[in-house]
DNA sequence: GTTATTGCAAACAATTTGCACCCAC
DNA sequence: GTGGGTGCAAATTGTTTGCAATAAC
């Protein structure tokens, strides 16, 4: 995959950073940086990034995307009233994904898995 | 869980449904069906329905949300250059949401498992 | 020199919110 | 009558697009 200067930047941020992070947000890290990019130009890096399989994609509920470098096989529990995310120490697709690539003829770059409903505190809210 | 008129239409409608749908989508359908509610309502509703594990959601790449009502196990495999999606026949993560339901003390109304790459029309072109 | 990339600002779309109205109790 | 539920329209927010300026090769 062919790269553009920007996309190159982003790529290294991310790789430095090694965690999921908004677009939005990337923006006004790399402006903090003096690598600063036009907020369409980090929309567009991105969108190719990830046509490219070089970075993973999470849709949150509120709309906002989260990106992080395609390395990650780190999954969430999270709360539909907080919104509170706790990771997952596991991970139960690896030989599924495998599989998939064959019986599907899909090129699999990575998988998403999230577990949502009421978190302790919110289940029971006598815990505080 | 206490439910009102609103929330009362739209689950009903859902489980007639029997698919996802958005919610700018359900809020025509129920208007076709005569059983009209603002936009905003629908919206309102959706959201006290998710609270109450009585309906799930999945949050697609451009922002827009799908519900159904929470009784579906559906995965699928998502193409990141067409948006083609496949639904997948089975799902790996029932046992291990059974565990977190314990060992993270969360109580789990549902999950969301998609897989995304290129599909066999875009990662081979010359397939048409 | 030609083409692809970029930045800015405007456009877009899904969702949320403010507020007046209304219905159920 | 009071309080929650509702509809409408305006506001919000993340993202995308049009286009002129710029950089790459």
């Amino acid at each position: 995959m062919r790269r553009t200067r920007s996309q190159e930047k982003i790529l290294s941020f991310l790789d430095r950073l090694n965690r999921e992070i908004s677009a939005q947000e990337l923006y006004l890290e790399l402006r903090t940086a003096r690598q600063g990019l036009g907020l369409a130009t980090v929309y567009r890096s991105l969108e190719a990034l990830k046509l490219g399989g070089l970075v993973q994609v999470r849709t949150l509920a509120n709309g906002e995307s989260l990106y992080s470098c395609a390395k990650k096989d780190q999954h969430h529990v999270t709360c539909v009233n907080c919104g509170r995310s706790l990771p997952l120490d596991c991970c139960p697709v690896r030989e599924l994904e495998r599989q998939l690539q064959e019986s599907h003829n899909f090129k699999v770059y990575y998988h998403t898995l999230e577990f949502f409903g009421l978190c302790d505190r919110c289940h029971n809210p006598s815990l505080g």
